[in-house]
DNA sequence: AACATATACAACCGCTCATAA
DNA sequence: CTTATGAGCGGTTGTATATGT
């Protein structure tokens, strides 16, 4: 059972925005405000999709949009946060006023890739493209039982994967479910680590690494250390003042 | 000048999520 | 709890413009 149309295709209009239809979807916003956008198409008296009201609004009728050309402090922002957040552009938009996620999106696969691949960065993955691969944990969840012995994650306490055979590769033997999990590149250089000249090779709980020390679920010695803020591997930039992770949802 | 190719960005599509009935 | 619906998101496509040959 499929959902039902937004609207009425057949009766709807596309592609490029006239300034008629501009204008009225302007004045009767300014009017009514941003109510229902599946009935504002006919009380506007627009030929257009809900959603294709909704989206020129956003994206380019709204009277708190910045437009223009990006500031290099922009760049470097939308890099920093693509770094952590990837491919999440609204929230990537919430931390830069007067952008949308759809310009932001735009921009990034038209000027930022380009200027990360310029810099030997992949751009996917924020790591030197010539970079030896970093350490990776491979979680597999192949058919063989040989494989399930290799990596027994509920030995380890880990995230309650049972070991039963997988019915899905089981039905297909070619698919490859394997999850890789790997830490955030962190230029060496610049992320030191922030818990007073300790090894490289300290091993960080799950908790710790999220940037929450305190939890209870820390289960490694650097969360007890006073000071939530100061201590730990400051995982995705949260405690550095580059980002708070509080601050990134949507009014 | 004419054509081909690259680039930029507006708009659409299909999906997921949240929520009300 | 289930279902229907609207809103929102991210990926992709279409098209206008710029640049190269």
């Amino acid at each position: 059972m499929g959902r039902s149309p937004c609207c009425e295709k057949a009766h709807t209009n596309k592609g490029a925005w006239t300034k008629e239809e501009d204008d009225r979807l302007i004045a009767y916003i300014r009017a009514h405000g941003e109510g229902c956008w599946r009935s504002l198409p006919k009380a506007a008296g627009l030929l257009r999709c809900g959603k294709s009201c909704r989206l020129r609004w956003i994206n380019y009728l709204r009277p708190d949009l910045k437009r223009g050309n990006f500031t290099e402090e922009e760049d470097e922002l939308i890099i920093k946060l693509h770094s952590l957040l990837g491919n999440k552009w609204s929230l990537i938009a919430g931390r830069l006023p007067g952008r949308t996620d759809n310009e932001i999106k735009n921009y990034w696969n038209t000027h930022i890739r380009r200027k990360l691949l310029n810099r030997g960065i992949d751009p996917s993955t924020h790591r030197p493209i010539n970079e030896p691969s970093p350490d990776v944990t491979t979680i597999s969840f192949a058919a063989t039982v040989k494989e399930e012995e290799k990596i027994n994650i509920s030995s380890t306490g880990g995230f309650g994967c049972k070991t039963e055979k997988n019915p899905v590769t089981e039905k297909c033997p070619d698919l490859n479910l394997e999850l890789r999990i790997s830490p955030p590149y962190q230029p060496q250089a610049e992320a030191p680590l922030k818990t007073g000249g300790r090894s490289s090779s300290t091993t960080l709980c799950f908790a710790c690494s999220l940037g929450i020390p305190d939890s209870e679920e820390c289960s490694c010695s650097i969360g007890t250390s006073s000071g939530s803020s100061s201590s730990g591997y400051d995982f995705l930039g949260l405690t550095s003042g580059v980002l708070d992770y509080r601050g990134l949802e949507m009014k």
